[in-house]
DNA sequence: TTGAAAGCGCTAACAT
DNA sequence: ATGTTAGCGCTTTCAA
């Protein structure tokens, strides 16, 4: 019984003319002078009946789909999964749908997924943008689509951007490891070369230098799959044995690397490793020992990338400045990283 | 600058009709005999401006919108995660695009994505139902409109439904721990009626039946948030201490309970407690001691129920009869089910 | 205050 | 083989 109701069906029965139901229904009533009577009896029906606005005809006419497209490196990540969850909430309670899709962080996939969201007609973009999308994006902002960048900032791209501060967030966690007593620390990381990858390794390197200490920095390659990565973390810490501390760029990179760790030592653990995460994952307060990690405040970022783009979604507001939030990171100290032990 | 191609812009540029145009685009070049000579010329022509069809007005038109609903639990739970993924790409490469959310097994919840997906014009559902919307299901399946169900089955939607054998997959898991010689087995679930749920706790207690040992089980309201379960499962230790062996409905609730296991014993797993999870998850071969699980066939999961939707998508197949696929589960045997010793 | 009618951009039945 | 044209269901200008 698919009898799809129309607005005509609605005007026909109170004997109005399509324009009034209409006027009604987007709430120009007050506006058009329509009479409270009239106004009523037609929300009235409307109610009853139950009829909804065809919404491709609406956004057809009107060149506005009231969807927002997000696209994350990794829907499957907790990080990206969180503040999506967040993000969609917001956004549902402002009236807007949100549909998502992961771009894996390669450039042609989320070239591709740009030119689908286009073709979808979504009204703003939020984007965690991999490298060599530079153009896609600015060719968005200067067609006049807010675009909302997360977790990343790319060299080349001019708009608003919501950013956790990455440097020192690397820093505190190192700096914390030498404060106990860790001295050959090393940096796990990939060998993206995405801003906040870097920060990280400059926030490592700047602590490590005000101590004198040498950086031991392993470039896993993204590509890697979880295997390869496995392998090349445990060849490295065969190869570089005086480490003592190992700090991991991102959760995911945490969890191969205490695999890694645990195959070339069954046991758990070694006593003496300090083991530290940038970004953290639910598993790491139940892992023996808990997960030291540097946690970036998902709440606050997706509370910030929605009201920013609900800000430009509004025609009322004029084009604001592109303007970069930076929000800071807590570092959670946990049991991976004791006081060491000074074998004397 | 946001100059938008026409349909007509190409038909204008060589002087032919918007028809031909719009023939050629849909692959009806041979069928309206239209000379390959201008077929090719219009596809050049499109390829090199450019042009892409408003899917908007596509839609409104044909009344389809390739695009399918996929409405499950969690989304961030790497069960349902994983299952979205492996059905997006295959949604992908048919040409069909996947608009996902989270029920969060909440009947109100998902009436309104039901109606907000029926706004969307979705050409096809696939949802993990929860109790409570039988109805609107149902409707939707009267609307004609596909409707494949995943992980579980809802007496009063007569359907197409890929589940898993959860009676078998938690008979095995439990026969598997009595082989091991734990006696007193419990089983932590969810207060939840639905239909896995109620299969894994019948095979849990057919399992004891055939040795006559004595169920004991603990129903976690689905409500709770972590906290309330940690605090839920700690008590039930406690209370029923003759416990030697405990099997997980979810493997959330693995989670939470290795959680109040180790908070009830800081030394890690009590070494004579077995502990199985229904459902595999990631950090399972991370935890010390590894956890046994019952593995659900996540791919082949998606794969029945891609191929079941897109076949039903395809007006050429006639309306075929709801059949239900039951897929079987894997015991996947780890560390933390070692045989018991018998402590004389 | 309300209504008629012109599109939004496309598909497809019908005509040629 | 290709063109004309009537919608899909709605918003909104313009007229009354």
């Amino acid at each position: 019984m698919k009898k799809k109701l129309l607005i005509s069906d609605i005007a026909k029965q109170l004997n109005v003319s399509i324009t009034t139901v209409s006027f009604i229904l987007n709430g120009k009533a007050k506006e058009k002078r329509i009479s409270d009577d009239l106004t009523e009896r037609v929300q009235k029906l409307v109610e009853e009946v139950g009829y909804r606005p065809n919404q491709l005809a609406q956004s057809l006419r009107t060149g506005k789909t009231r969807t927002i497209g997000l696209m994350v490196e990794d829907i499957s990540n907790p990080f990206f999964a969180n503040i999506a969850r967040l993000i969609e909430e917001r956004a549902y309670q402002e009236g807007y749908k949100i549909v998502y899709c992961s771009t894996e962080d390669d450039s042609d996939r989320t070239k591709e997924l740009i030119s689908m969201f286009r073709d979808m007609h979504v009204d703003g973009y939020i984007i965690t943008p991999p490298q060599g999308v530079e153009e896609d994006v600015e060719k968005l902002i200067k067609d006049g689509f807010p675009v909302v960048l997360v977790d990343r900032q790319v060299a080349g791209i001019h708009t608003h951007c919501v950013i956790v501060d990455n440097l020192s967030g690397a820093y505190n966690a190192t700096a914390h490891l030498m404060e106990q007593g860790y001295q050959n620390i090393a940096f796990v990381t990939t060998d993206s070369r995405q801003s906040q990858m870097l920060q990280r390794l400059e926030g490592y390197r700047k602590a490590l230098a005000e101590k004198q200490l040498e950086p031991a920095v392993l470039e896993v390659p993204y590509r890697y799959d979880a295997k390869q990565m496995l392998r090349k973390i445990v060849s490295f810490f065969e190869e570089t044995e005086s480490i003592d501390a190992v700090l991991f760029a991102t959760n995911y990179m945490a969890v191969r690397g205490l695999e890694a760790i645990s195959q070339f030592n069954p046991q758990g653990l070694p006593a003496n490793l300090g083991v530290a995460s940038y970004d953290d994952h639910d598993v790491f307060k139940l892992l023996k020992p808990t997960i030291t990690a540097v946690a970036q405040p998902t709440e606050a970022i997706a509370n910030h990338v929605i009201n920013l783009m609900l800000h430009l979604l509004n025609p009322k507001n004029k084009t604001s400045e592109a303007d970069t939030i930076v929000l800071p990171t807590q570092l959670i100290i946990r049991n991976s990283t004791p006081r060491k032990e000074v074998v004397a």
